[in-house]
DNA sequence: TCATTATTTGGTAATATCGCCAAATTGCCA
DNA sequence: TGGCAATTTGGCGATATTACCAAATAATGA
């Protein structure tokens, strides 16, 4: 297969929906949504960092189209919309695996 | 949960190898290495940017865990080594999927 | 050994991401 | 209506990512 501008294109809007995991933070979001739905009150407080810092990264999540939100009020309370996104964890620990025993045995080679 | 210190780095582990997949050229690379090895230069040729650009995505992949090297003389034969990785795909086409649909809903709507 | 080919590494400019602060917006209730 | 709390938006400086060019490295064969 070519990497034409088409073929980019597509594989460009997937990137954009990996990238929005690609962050700590927003990794933690997701966690932490998987167990339950949050307000950016609560998020903000397990996180510590400033609402505004939370507020982004949660719009990022959102426009990516992983997580919903949902207005009660005064707040606004989050969700995980696309839960097959957990299983990125799983392959990530697999990976995570795989690194750290060919680490152990690269070191006990010297 | 709490997003201490020792928790923000797991997350942050996680984060780099999601990284790794979270560019067009590089989803590309781990798409068509799927599918067969393939060398630097035959990437870089599918691919159409500079040897140095490609190889550069090449070694953060590899440092991610995700794909591996091996020299058969002066080339450098890349292969997927975590194919788990490619599960990555249906739950972005889900999303993707999912979001198309709603955005038709959305526009019927007006 | 010398030239050639494949790949990596160093450097740099352009661009994107991130986190905070300040200000704007929204909904609630006195 | 006025004020307060929750959230988002705008803006900015600091840092990271990306792509290219040039130069270094490595393996091959003449």
């Amino acid at each position: 297969m070519t990497f034409d501008s088409a073929t980019r294109a597509r594989f460009a809007a997937k990137a954009r929906i990996i990238k929005a995991m690609a962050h700590p933070t927003r990794l933690f979001i997701v966690d932490e949504l998987s167990r339950q739905s949050r307000c950016v009150c609560e998020l903000t407080e397990l996180i510590g960092a400033d609402v505004s810092t939370v507020s982004k990264h949660l719009a990022i999540l959102r426009s990516a189209g992983i997580v919903e939100d949902n207005k009660r009020g005064v707040q606004v309370w989050y969700t995980l919309k696309m839960p097959c996104i957990l299983n990125f964890f799983g392959c990530v620990e697999q990976v995570q695996k795989r690194t750290a025993k060919e680490q152990l045995a690269t070191l006990s080679r010297k």
